[in-house]
DNA sequence: AATATTATTGCAATCGGTTGCAGTAATTTT
DNA sequence: AAAATTACTGCAACCGATTGCAATAATATT
């Protein structure tokens, strides 16, 4: 192990004191020119680099942001982390990803490793099944500033940034109406999470707008896995005497499932049955149909978290004024909802 | 902000010293169990949390393991930081994950971050076309361990755990001469990147095997972006007046993504033209047909880095002895190459 | 030329744990 | 009962950067 270079030996180099190089570094107004360029040059000439713990031990801020996510397998979340990175890596900012796997469990451990970590702020979007939030009172406490964005939660005082998730069900439903679908099902998650409940809330909203009575019969929840999304369709959807002729699947991914699983079953989509997905996953667009879905702004959702919370750290904004960003989604028409 | 509570405040509390309480929190062996007992029992109370900092910089080392992976939005990759967590969560270790999305000059400010973060190791898997890694010297001239996976290079002195790229490219294209196919493609990515040099070789090889000349106008590199497959299907592919027979596409977005052009220019798959993939992604599955692919052993590869690198931190083992390590990889045999 | 102002720099304490070494008390050995 | 071990505990230095305050040098003001 290579001995590290400290400000301590830039200074003895230098003749001058380690305050000064410390104020050098840090481009202080108070330090003459000269100093300062004769520190840079030494330290880059010695591959100086700054050891954050001393520093963080010091000023007590570690410039360090935490994002907990479900998963990070899908498009809209690695967009989604892109737009965070940019912006906070451009305002200097470091970031912690972890992720829960959807489990509550894991999503407590995470929120104590960022505690411990010391994180300046946390960027959370909730695990399929987190109805105890106890783990963020650590940071609520302390006053760190959490912000919630696509999972969020109202039981929590945080800002949050979604989209508007009872407008897209409702448009997804709607579309589907308007193909003329008569009998629609909606496979969905849990309805104690907020995107699930939502949609849920459109897609009856537009039921009712067009007088199709809900039926319990035609709507699903479960956790969305490849087995779960296998058992709704083979053993529940495929068994009934009279099918469905519509489906608003929650994701793509199930979506897309379900659509070959259709077509196995020698249905026609969207002749037998129209579908309708959500995220704009690039599954949706390989699929034959391609797959009618919501485009989520993930990119944009990212950028907007980050900027958010990055204002308030610096102390531009404050996080309690702005307590919900609500952004636009769209609906994107493709095959598998076309009965032209 | 609340004051935070310090190993001072125990110590006072208990009326023992600081340093007493710093080894009581430790389990040291030279103190006495009631002493420890008490100690503990008054961080719970006050829920004392250890300062990282202080620690770190005083102990010269901080449990934290930096990963760099060009993308984190495959099925693949999400298996392979599934793996390494876990692993390395058990053994106490925490984790910094970051994407180069598949650009040198992000992997190279990740590479720094992770420098200057005083991580004690480094897993990484090289962007597309990183060519350049003098961002590694740093922890090089350290002695701090880095360990690749799936890209690795052989350029640098470090551990490798990768699936053997040539026999799974070798089989891929044995089965598709197997289905009888003469004109074989092959699309895939920059050959300075071993996954796919490796893989290319074993469709040689395979065609040598079998008598069946290489044709560079059946091989196609270039980025494997959206656009790319794009240009390569509708610009290249389609326009020849021999159409090739076979496909083997070194992933199965850009097989998936083929496979629907290909369809939608009334191309028949299997029959007129087989496909093979590579990864096993969910998005193989759902295609019609399903894509015949190469199963990677993601969670498995992930979990044999971290393992790897967990003996060699805690010095059981030594990075230098087992310096490659190859995994089984195999095909899976789907609807796009069968034609019976 | 004496005084005030501004520009630079450095001293020393501080952040919170960790650890080599020494010291004291308790227990064992001879 | 004296000597040797063993069991605990604490002192004080240390990790490397930051910062309030004081000090000195340089320049401006009257």
């Amino acid at each position: 192990m290579k001995k590290e270079i400290t400000i301590y030996d830039l200074a003895e180099k230098l003749n001058i004191s380690a305050t000064t190089v410390s104020r050098g570094l840090q481009n202080h107004p108070a330090i003459n020119k000269n100093t300062k360029k004769k520190i840079f040059d030494l330290a880059k000439e010695l591959g100086y680099q700054s050891n954050k713990f001393a520093s963080n031990l010091r000023k007590q801020k570690t410039h360090t942001i935490g994002v907990i996510v479900p998963r990070l397998n899908s498009l809209f979340m690695s967009s989604v982390l892109s737009g965070i990175e940019k912006v906070v890596n451009n305002a200097g900012y470091n970031l912690i990803i972890s992720q829960s796997f959807e489990q509550e469990e894991k999503e407590k451990k995470n929120a104590l490793t960022m505690f411990n970590n010391r994180v300046d702020a946390l960027i959370v979007s909730l695990s399929y099944d987190s109805s105890d939030f106890s783990h963020f009172n650590n940071f609520i406490n302390k006053e760190i500033p959490i912000i919630f964005f696509d999972r969020v939660t109202d039981s929590l005082p945080a800002t949050k940034v979604v989209i508007d998730n009872f407008k897209a069900g409702y448009d997804a439903t709607m579309h589907l109406i308007e193909q003329n679908c008569k009998s629609i099902m909606h496979i969905t998650g849990n309805l104690t999470r907020n995107v699930y409940k939502d949609r849920y809330e459109g897609y009856r909203k537009a039921l009712a707008d067009r007088n199709i009575p809900f039926s319990e019969d035609l709507f699903i929840t479960n956790d969305l896995s490849e087995q779960e999304i296998y058992n709704a369709v083979t053993h529940n959807i495929l068994k009934r005497k009279q099918l469905p002729d519509g489906l608003f699947a929650t994701n793509d991914s199930a979506a897309a499932y379900a659509l070959m699983l259709f077509k196995e079953a020698g249905l026609r989509v969207p002749e037998d049955i129209a579908i309708v997905g959500f995220n704009n996953d690039f599954i949706s667009k390989v699929t034959e149909p391609a797959i009618t879905t919501i485009n989520y702004p993930g990119n944009e959702m990212g950028e907007n978290v980050a900027r958010i919370l990055i204002n308030h750290l610096d102390g531009e904004g404050d996080l309690s004024v702005t307590s919900t960003v609500i952004l636009n989604s769209e609906l994107i028409v493709r095959g598998s909802s076309l009965k032209k």
